[in-house]
DNA sequence: AGCATGAACTTTATCCATAAAAAACAACTT
DNA sequence: AAGTTGTTTTTTATGGATAAAGTTCATGCT
């Protein structure tokens, strides 16, 4: 059966809000709702339907109000916020990052499923989406290749990014004053000295910013192929980084200066330096990466 | 339930091979044509007993031979030997080719299984399969959005072309001397040389010699984001020439002797040569695409 | 006319079932 | 010991079913 995750996440939603009073007095039109949760009226009818048996709103003649307060447990779990096939992703990373699964291993979808506790036609979805990041391989009728996160993997992703990125970099660098994504860029650069202040405790949002920053770079001359190969990158490192924490606050301090220098750079509009910077963050971030994927292999 | 086309395929095969007299005297064992067929045992089995069954072969005492003559009627159509995911494949790409399918169609899985007469599982894997392409877009729990083949689409498409090609032809021709790639390089100008003579009954052949030539270049330091990006390029050109014949000798040829052209400057290991005839090639080839799109909105 | 709710209908996400194909196991032959 | 064939077990490719979520149609209220 299909799970009720969405519907489960707008209910939390909605039950939050009326926690922290964003929804004071009369509540909003369903269609009203919908638009802010991004569901279906469908969804938000069923979300009201449960607000009301709980008592947790009540309704008199057409109009919605807050009744009693909202408890720590009336919100669903979030486990049960997640879509099934998030949760297949979630468990195959762990499975091929941290479990001893070797270059070479062949996958089995059948046994995957019985392990993560999902039908067959999700793992093998999963496996479809998935395959396009390189590192795993079709082979009809029998089955699936993993061809493992090795250093070879790591050099030939980089070898892509820095062309892209000294190209989206350039690109960026040259566009007209007026562009307002100089606008974008410098408060970005904002963004990034106060966390340098606040880098002690909050190291975490770097990965926040580093996604944005990147994204920022493309944005001046698109390329659906470029943002498709951006997702790969950010994938990866998503999962890579969520099991592999050492050094985390200095690494990420490092970055963070490397793209101070590189925005400077980039707002200097020589392409010369551009090109030196962003080479000397990308090498450094490749750097991080082969560290910890020697790591991985001990 | 699960189509036998790889059995129907592999008895085609077998057959053909009894027929034009590859097989003769006692037939190999099951494991031999097992390796020869890349099947499994299983079907070869299976493949054998038809062919005892039809009197096509006879078995005395462990040994199997040819018995009467392969008719023109004992191979299965060919429709038969295609997986379902293969037709669906080429359904939808005539669906969106041909049909007046518009940039910003949603496309529909149940709709699209019910016109293809497969199960939406089918519909939905090919989807995500397809979507790296670029072309489609999922948004959860609604559908897939058609972007459209558009001019932006080959845009976009020959500027990540021209990058990859540079650089791999590039790396190509600084390859050491002995490498034995230099050999498949020559033996690959003498095809090309070959079918500029015979060009006029011949073209069609072009095709094979173009996937060819561009796979080697990218031999010579594989990345798997390239090959991954060659791929969706002889994706798109299979299915677009097949329903875009205009000009097609004519287009042929010219992008033959453009190849010539461009194995010269390989072989003459300069980097400025290379470069230029490279562009040269993919400047064309992009405008012949950008030609018929434009026919295509016609 | 334009927005709100109610109800009916359609599509997606998910699980389950099964024949075909592959792989593993077993017994036999040279 | 290595290669054959026979048999059993496992896995993949494909179809089908259904609750949840999305969409459309209908009705009623300012």
């Amino acid at each position: 059966m299909r799970t009720d995750t969405v519907y489960k996440k707008a209910f939390n939603r909605v039950a939050s809000m009326l926690h922290d009073g964003q929804l004071v007095g009369e509540l909003p039109s369903e269609n009203e709702l919908k638009r802010r949760m991004g569901v279906s009226r469908t969804t938000v009818r069923k979300v009201l339907q449960e607000l009301v048996r709980r008592k947790l709103i009540a309704e008199r003649n057409g109009i919605r109000i807050a009744e009693r307060a909202v408890d720590e447990n009336d919100y669903y779990p979030d486990a049960e916020t997640t879509p099934r096939a998030k949760h297949v992703e979630q468990q195959f990373m762990e499975w091929m990052l941290r479990g001893d699964t070797r270059p070479g291993t062949s996958i089995n979808e059948l046994e995957l499923a019985r392990q993560f506790g999902v039908a067959t036609n999700g793992i093998r979805e999963f496996l479809i989406r998935f395959s396009r990041f390189g590192l795993i391989e079709k082979r009809p009728n029998t089955g699936w290749l993993f061809k493992g996160f090795t250093e070879d993997f790591a050099l030939e992703l980089f070898e892509i990014r820095v062309m892209f990125e000294l190209r989206s970099a350039h690109l960026f660098s040259q566009q007209p004053e007026n562009s307002p994504l100089w606008t974008k860029l410098a408060a970005l650069k904002i963004a990034h000295v106060d966390l340098l202040k606040r880098i002690e405790s909050r190291f975490h949002d770097f990965s926040g910013l580093d996604n944005r920053f990147h994204r920022l770079i493309n944005e001046a001359s698109p390329n659906r192929f470029i943002d498709g190969f951006y997702d790969i990158i950010s994938f990866i490192f998503h999962y890579h980084y969520q099991w592999n924490k050492q050094d985390e606050k200095q690494r990420n301090k490092a970055a963070l200066l490397e793209h101070i220098t590189y925005i400077d750079a980039l707002e200097s509009r020589n392409p010369a330096w551009v090109a030196k910077a962003c080479r000397a963050h990308l090498a450094s971030a490749r750097a991080t990466l082969m560290r910890s994927l020697i790591a991985l292999e001990e």
